[in-house]
DNA sequence: GGGTAATAGTTGTTTTTGTAACCAACAATA
DNA sequence: TATTGTTGGTTACAAAAACAACTATTACCC
């Protein structure tokens, strides 16, 4: 198609990393919501109590920039479905613990598994250099880094 | 904070991906919004038409792989703001064609010279080299490599 | 030509998200 | 020990996205 303007949409990052996040959740996408019916909040707050084991709202929003209330929802989502276990802190009664069960734990390591197949078949179509310099720069991106 | 399980969250390519995305995004964002009023959807069919010039609906869908109903509602916002025509096809009277008004080609300008100066900013943090294996590699990534 | 399928785009309904206001528990200060 | 401010987390309401069903027009094909 014929340009009337140069300016290059699909270089422009904001644009592009749009482009690839949305693409490369697709598949992933698909089995957890398929699977479980977990909404994309869902699973990472899952995977978070999974990997680090016991932790507060709080701590998983510092950690994953998730904002409060979107952590809130997910965490009654989970726990309707008996996904993880809350209980208060006896010393600063406004926080709880989050620690999943083990139906949560087996759903975690169903899901882990189908994750890093996952990112292994993405990761495949680069050389390993590559992709060390693309999380370099990706986390740079992100504010992570 | 210690880890109960080692799977590394951070690097896993669907969940950074969306995280510099969202990250990237969000100075943008907060121009084209506050600035105009306008959602992500609409500048992106706003840009298409200032990059391409005339085109219909399906066209914008087909290049960037935004649903339908998503178009079909953005035209219509940015129609109302008199940003853009609509035309009916003479030969497929199920299809316009859609041309930004001056307002529209204004308004285009505006937001793609912020676009320039933000992109230049993200990508000044890297080498040029860097810059293009990442560009590379998110087309990729995106299903557009 | 008449019937069926396909296509461009729209509308309606339900889910999710965003934003701000809110509660309850705690901290700090006077 | 009142008072004021913070903090962890929830809720209410408005805005936006997802999904499916729909209209109108065109294409196919017997």
């Amino acid at each position: 198609m014929e340009k009337k303007d140069d300016f290059d949409l699909e270089n422009f990052l904001p644009f592009l990393l749009n482009q690839a996040a949305e693409e490369s959740s697709l598949a992933f996408q698909k089995v957890y919501k398929s699977r479980y019916g977990l909404l994309r909040t869902d699973w990472r707050v899952l995977f978070h109590l999974g990997i680090y084991g016991r932790m507060t709202a709080k701590e998983i929003g510092q950690r994953s920039k998730i904002h409060k209330t979107k952590i809130s929802r997910a965490v009654q989502r989970l726990a309707e479905r008996r996904y993880l276990t809350r209980t208060r802190d006896e010393n600063d009664r406004r926080s709880e613990h989050l620690e999943l069960t083990p139906a949560g734990e087996a759903v975690y390591r169903d899901l882990r598994g189908i994750a890093e197949d996952y990112d292994a078949r993405l990761t495949a179509q680069f050389t390993r250099g590559e992709n060390a310099l693309l999380r370099v720069m990706l986390r740079r991106l992100a504010g992570m880094g």
